[in-house]
DNA sequence: GATGAATGAGAATTCATTCAT
DNA sequence: GATGAATGAATTCTCATTCAT
């Protein structure tokens, strides 16, 4: 299940009041991939509609016949985004104390990781705007809080923790969200899978209270 | 040993080529404060130069004699806050696997997150500069690894950790900050003594391997 | 061989990066007419780009779509009249000590008259921007050695002057250009046969050692 | 008689208006002296009050206590200038064809180029200034004219020149003013004697119709 | 559907001049 | 007399958005 598989790309406003036909519809693609690009590369602020429309070999004319403006091609990406991060904050299993709780973590982990390596670019430009635009403070809270609940309920559901789950849940997320962050944005050079596994570890012993050995 | 003992005011460009006498550097002062209220209600981007000026309750042309521009001002406080972070990373004693080492890594914490209270604004607005502005990166990128190097120093030393130290140090980092930086920006209401109990356990046992009964 | 007619209208830098239709070459070729206007009434220096757009009857914003900023269209509008001046200058055929050659000099100064007239408002802003700006040092200096050289050869050809053919060919130049200048600039009232023919005598006895009788 | 001699250093309007004392007339002499720095190294738009007070190590306000603005200064500068030059321009005597003749046009000619090396910045700031301030134009016209009509007397009284007095004294001075700009300008290297002999040679055969062996 | 052109509000920056000490 | 500080009008430039073809 990549994520290419599940692309939505609801499209922006003024694409949702016409019929879109095959042209139409690769046209509005080629916006959106344009969009993550230089969201990716400037940033949300900097990131002009200009270099979108440039990035994909359109006019300007057309990028506001697709999108209402830069915004909207905004809140589609978070969009697609937050509804595949949601899904996969709901596939965690339980976590046991041992060795079969430690792999299920490991295994939900090493997933998100390639997610946020896709989404990624979203993610960062979100934090962004998110700082002025309410609106998408208000869908990064919104998903922020289905995340750290889904987490909180299997942490309760241990029955082992004797940390705060609510708390501990939304520590876990940030803790996993922003070290890839800072491995992807700084180009921090660490082995991916030594990152999986020592988050794992720390996760399951510190939060879930695992009592595994420590694998590898 | 508030933030404000330390604060040293570097100041811009324009203002390091001339002396300022009492007057002149209480206006600095203003502006410098201006600045942190301002980048904090609407972040790096959004904030104009006016909204600085205005705040600091003077003209336009006063700001250009002390700062060069917005990121010159903006510079000014990251150096003021890249110090103290990197001055109390330092502070970290040994985190032994008993009742001590947990306490030291609790008061720690506890500054800790005094430090972000004062200077999260600008830590925010830091994050949201970055992405275009290379230098900020840099800044950013040292800040880090000093923090981190710090802190793998301490797992290291602790000698129980069967994690990757530096790995390790960077999630903390991670998880410390980001954690944070949720409960000031989307004001999620977590109680604050709660909120370092909890990083500490979490840290304590799972990066420490520490063994003493849950506190409280 | 009216001026008008060679206009090459390079166009300014961000006009280059993209291919202009009739439209738009036409609103350039607005803003250029429009710069020779305003630079001819204010000079160089108090021509704002606000003048420039209000005589082409366009907006701030279209101006920058062609034209980089005001250096950028003067830019244009000098090498226009560098291509047209160099021209010029190598067109000067033998100059004999005869009729014929006071003939071909008077022909070549009315030619160059006329020149000067038309692109004179961009020499004299020239002049002005010089002084600051190395770049329009650079190709002014240029023009000057080109079409003092041309001039010196003719000279040094003709044999027969006792005069440092290169001093002499800048001190031409020098007579030449600034009377136009004066007569320009000052409105000085002086009957253009005359001034030719003053300028021709001149530099025919002086220069050339011409021996031909005062013509008229 | 060297330039210095004369400085008369009138002042402008705020300091006519008080008795200035020695340490007074002192600041005014370090402005004046540092303006004439300023304005050669930048012509006269581009120089700001701020460079002018950082070369004479003084503050704004002084500035304005003997100046009424930047444009009083000049006038200052420009009066002197002017005063001089008018003073030189009567001085040439009678230009006979013979050697004589020769000779006395270029004592001229060499007492000249002195002056223009002394107060060239300001001649050249001034026909900056010139195109929008119509002030510095006025007084501009006047030496023009003086100088001019104080050759064009010379020439008609040698009763020897075909050529028309006016033009050809306004040609003259086009002449020795340019090319001694170009020299000094654009740092063209040229033997300051073959200059003005060549200078010399040019009106004194040109215009003087002199007859005399080109000496040298 | 698509495109190049045009627009203008908004933000940054400079600098001559005035002011308070 | 002298000075550093403050001011704000004037300009430049950018870029999201609309328009005409």
């Amino acid at each position: 299940m990549a994520p290419e598989a599940t692309r939505t790309a609801t499209g922006g406003a003024p694409a949702q009041e016409r019929e879109l036909r095959a042209q139409g519809r690769k046209t509005m693609r080629k916006l959106l991939d344009a969009g993550m690009t230089v969201f990716e590369r400037r940033g949300y602020h900097a990131a002009r509609v200009d270099d979108i429309v440039k990035v994909a070999r359109t006019s300007h004319g057309t990028f506001y016949l697709y999108f209402a403006n830069k915004a909207d091609l905004f809140r589609a990406l978070v969009t697609e985004a937050a509804e595949e991060m949601a899904a996969h904050a709901a596939s965690l299993g339980e976590v046991g104390a041992d060795d079969a709780g430690y792999d299920e973590l490991r295994k939900w982990l090493d997933r998100f990781v390639d997610l946020y390596r896709h989404y990624g670019p979203v993610v960062r430009a979100w934090t962004e705007a998110d700082v002025e635009d309410s609106e998408f403070g208000r869908l990064g809270a919104q998903l922020l809080g289905d995340f750290a609940l889904t987490l909180a309920t299997r942490i309760r559901d241990s029955g082992r923790s004797p940390v705060h789950p609510q708390i501990a849940a939304l520590a876990m997320v940030a803790m996993i969200e922003r070290l890839n962050y800072y491995v992807l944005s700084r180009s921090i050079d660490i082995d991916r899978d030594e990152m999986i596994d020592t988050l794992a570890a720390i996760v399951h012993v510190g939060v879930f209270r695992g009592t595994a050995r420590r694998p590898r």
